[in-house]
DNA sequence: GTCTATACTACGATAGAC
DNA sequence: GTCTATCGTAGTATAGAC
């Protein structure tokens, strides 16, 4: 009962999200959307105003998911051991549960075509909640630095190592399922990935005690 | 003295790689190409047959350049950590002066467009060499782990991991920019990456003898 | 809010002169 | 080996009827 009649917008973002994210900005057109969508090309003018927009509001969409499921983690008052690892649990199962995620947000990092439109208001919106949400995830590793809990590591070179250990892994298609001779997304190849940066972060990242 | 007269073939391949590392598939035109290597359309489509075919010379340039630098280091006799330090370096010292590779072989992840046309002659020995270096990367880490000098960790994972750190790191532009706080490809920048490396899977995957 | 029709530009690719 | 000219298609975007 209520599938709750998705608005005509709604129906347009989920469409564009997925196109997007197998295609691209520049691999998807207007008119595709549109069709898919169960529109006319002109309709979905009436909706969004420019092809960049649109895509920044995808875009704006998935960080905004992304953002509202890692700031309780990084907001939380556990142990920084504890927070981490939260952090990684929280981060695959987000990735692995909305599959278009983890390619939309590295094709955000190259797509210099939109980069070109980033003066749009989406843009700047997308900027910030990304830039936020980073910022709580150094706050986390700077804590259990400062704290001696983690080694006196290079925070933002370790943000950069967690990304891609995940984002990076949940996009990497057809590359990942041979590497790993499963699909990426299935529940085993999920529960493993977090076992493995689990155990990874915790020999590499924690100090242990002599 | 030889600049040496680079062939109209080698000039195409080197402003082709620029454009496609930039801006994809989609978003670069043959026609853009052309003039950027000086010449008028017509005569590119002399050289390369079609967009695809240049697509894919231009990747399998990419990979083979990264085929024969870590070659020799997963052939070399020497010790799994000592291999596994090696390849780090190579790897990152490969990704930092080619600035073009990291987002070409990330991107070749999600070209969709591209893989549509993955008959071609061109394609295959791309995926060919492609899985001949990861196979080399793997084997390399199975032996640490039987001869117990690893973790008996998912050799397939931590080779994602790898990648992660070292092509997604260099790929990552002007978020990696910002979170660094100084550019990815300084001298600084480089040479602490391959720290950080050394240091996380050294605590992270190496067994240590209690 | 959705449609048809249209304007204009760029795309990949080909033909044929030089 | 490079050029001009051209084909057919598809791109973003707009105007205006319903």
């Amino acid at each position: 009962m209520a599938l709750p009649t998705l608005s005509s917008r709604d129906k347009i973002l989920d469409v564009a999200e997925a196109l997007f994210a197998r295609r691209g900005f520049e691999g998807v057109g207007m008119r595709e959307i549109a069709t898919a969508a169960g529109l006319g090309k002109s309709s979905l003018f009436h909706h969004f105003r420019s092809k960049p927009q649109l895509y920044y509001e995808v875009l704006g969409r998935v960080i905004e998911r992304l953002h509202d499921r890692l700031a309780p983690v990084v907001a939380s008052h556990s142990g920084s051991i504890e927070k981490l690892d939260r952090l990684i649990d929280v981060l695959v199962d987000a990735l692995a549960e909305q599959p278009t995620t983890a390619r939309l947000l590295l094709r955000a990092l190259f797509e210099e075509d939109a980069t070109a439109h980033d003066q749009l208001p989406e843009a700047i919106k997308c900027e910030q909640v990304l830039a936020d949400t980073l910022e709580g995830i150094q706050r986390l590793l700077r804590e259990g630095v400062d704290a001696g809990v983690f080694r006196s590591v290079s925070v933002a070179h370790t943000v950069q190592t967690l990304i891609g250990a995940t984002v990076y892994h949940f996009a990497s298609g057809e590359l990942g399922d041979g590497l790993l001779g499963r699909p990426l997304l299935s529940a085993e190849a999920v529960s493993r990935r977090k076992e493995e940066l689990h155990n990874l972060f915790h020999h590499g990242l924690v100090v242990r005690p002599a």
